[in-house]
RNA sequence: GGCGGGGUAGCCAAGUGGUAAGGCCGGGCUCUGCAAAAGCCCUAUGCGACGGUUCGAUUCCGUCCCUCGCCUCCA
């Protein structure tokens, strides 16, 4: 049985699908702004939510994931401004860095990735805050925004648990508000001003855009319906956005938004908050660039549960290098062993139940690599002592296959370049010879060119050091 | 001020009312031309501090310390 951790009761949870059969689960994820790269940060709450589709997947359920992109807003606008291009101009180049960084990462893709400007779902948003007007629930103010009446939505806060009496202002709540019944309501239409140039829709309150919250609003029940299984984002999500996604769609469908609210924490750099002030920013294409690997960076990101901050270090990519390494070793010789054989041995089921009953638990991640690294070490060490068959190798080359369409940590697919090749055989011979000199000169060339060379008994072989 | 997450070996990190998974690093050994890889062995009388409950607490309760975060558009 699957339980997840519940942001709205603050418990664990049996999972039940909506879905009268069982099966299908209906997931919304928040997703990027993009007026800039993606950071590691960002990625950190994407692989969380890999994570739980892949293992949902693993489990036989049928996940059908919506990720949005918020297009329009006030840092797109600005960026648009500043480089003097229309606004679509501008994020494009961003959309297409954020799904190359997916593919790096081995993310599932979504089902759809919806974007915040498209007609679709501007209407809908339009329709949403019409009827949300119509029901009470919103108000054109004098500035002409609409905003939301939290007063009106008793609930709202009770994501947050916040008490909404003992909120103090932050300083971050811009002081020309004063248009708005309570200082906690919130945008749904946002007037145009002149600061947003060419950027606007029109609707039955002006000229305008739409406010971030109505985007996730409209796009999730837009797509996936009234009602989702699962709905995912970062920490900081939970207050105000996520919040007032409940209050606006509940008042919209009369229902139950969503069953099960999921957040990660934080990512840290360096024991800190990562901020570009503090000079421990960083996007996916910073790390690539130094020459880590996005099966590297996916395993750092991915192997501390998601609910507990994590503290990313250079040191900890290393050891990501060196524990993914070790399960290519281990791969390997499985597969040296298993040869042809077809036959497959079942593997031991103990080991499975605890990989995946780890990650049943709330995506234990930790235990689940736990339960895989054991296995690693057991069957390495019946391979020393000659005590596994081929027929048991390709069992376990199999049962490796299926925990790995949720870990997805499989070396990159390095062909072997024709100069390194040409290397390997010139240096063959010259073992032959025993011309050990030479030999080792030829190893470290190699090494230079980001391959490990390794002389066993079944002959010499490489693999790459850079994945 | 309100609310919440953390403090477990050099680093990362599971976990339990009964005596501490796993990964990385480090040391020793086996194998090897050397190396690498792999395996085995070693590496926390200790789980932020102090009290309490208990036959027994890292695990429950209390107080305190440190740290990170949210409090109206940052994953």
């Amino acid at each position: 049985m699957l339980h997840f951790h519940n942001t709205l009761t603050r418990s664990a949870e049996p999972f039940v699908p909506l879905d009268p059969e069982g099966k299908k689960v209906k997931v919304y994820t928040c997703g990027p702004t993009v007026y800039n790269h993606a950071h590691i940060g960002n990625f950190r709450a994407y692989l969380f939510e890999d994570l739980l589709q892949r293992h949902l997947e693993y489990r036989g359920f049928q996940v059908e994931r919506v990720m949005n992109l918020t297009d329009v807003d006030d840092k797109t606008i600005r960026g648009a401004r500043e480089k003097g291009v229309p606004l679509a101009e501008f994020t494009q180049p961003f959309k297409n860095a954020f799904f190359e960084d997916l593919t790096t990462l081995r993310i599932k893709p979504a089902d759809a990735f919806p974007a915040a400007t498209e007609p679709l779902h501007i209407a809908r948003m339009i329709a949403m805050i019409a009827q949300l007007i119509a029901t009470g629930h919103a108000y054109q103010a004098d500035d002409q925004s609409v905003y939301f009446r939290i007063a009106s939505f008793p609930r709202y806060g009770k994501l947050a648990h916040l008490n909404l009496d003992e909120l103090r202002p932050s300083g971050r709540v811009s002081s020309d508000e004063y248009e708005k019944e309570s200082i906690g309501d919130f945008a749904l239409w946002k007037a145009h001003d002149v600061a947003d140039g060419e950027v606007k829709w029109d609707s039955p309150w002006g000229p305008g855009r739409p406010g971030w919250h109505i985007e996730c609003s409209a796009m999730a029940t837009g797509m996936l319906g009234d009602r989702l299984d699962i709905h995912c984002g970062g920490v900081d999500n939970i207050f105000p956005h996520h919040e007032a996604e409940i209050a606006q769609t509940e008042c919209c469908t009369g229902e139950k938004f969503v069953n099960l609210w999921m957040h990660c924490a934080h990512l840290m750099v360096d024991g800190r908050k990562m901020a570009k002030s503090f000079g421990n920013f960083y996007t996916l294409r910073d790390l690539l660039d130094k020459g880590w690997t996005g099966r590297e960076v996916r395993y750092v990101l991915l192997s501390a549960h998601y609910r507990l901050p994590l503290n990313f270090t250079f040191e900890g990519l290393a050891g990501a290098r060196s524990a993914l390494q070790r399960l290519d070793a281990w791969q390997q010789r499985l597969a040296d062993l298993a040869g042809t054989a077809q036959a497959s041995t079942p593997p031991p089921a103990a080991a499975e139940d605890k990989f995946a009953a780890a990650l049943d638990d709330d995506l234990n991640i930790s235990a689940a690599l736990g339960a895989l690294f054991d296995l690693v070490r057991e069957t390495n060490r019946a391979m020393d002592r000659n005590e596994l068959s081929p027929k048991q190798a390709r069992g376990l080359l199999d049962y490796w296959a299926r925990l790995n369409t949720v870990l997805r940590l499989e070396p990159e697919a390095a062909a072997i370049p024709p100069e390194i090749t040409a290397l390997l055989a010139e240096r063959t011979a010259a073992r032959t010879a025993k011309d050990w000199a030479k030999s080792d000169i030829l190893r470290e060339a190699l090494l230079q060119h980001g391959w490990l060379v390794k002389d066993t008994k079944e002959g010499t072989k490489v693999s790459c050091t850079k994945g």
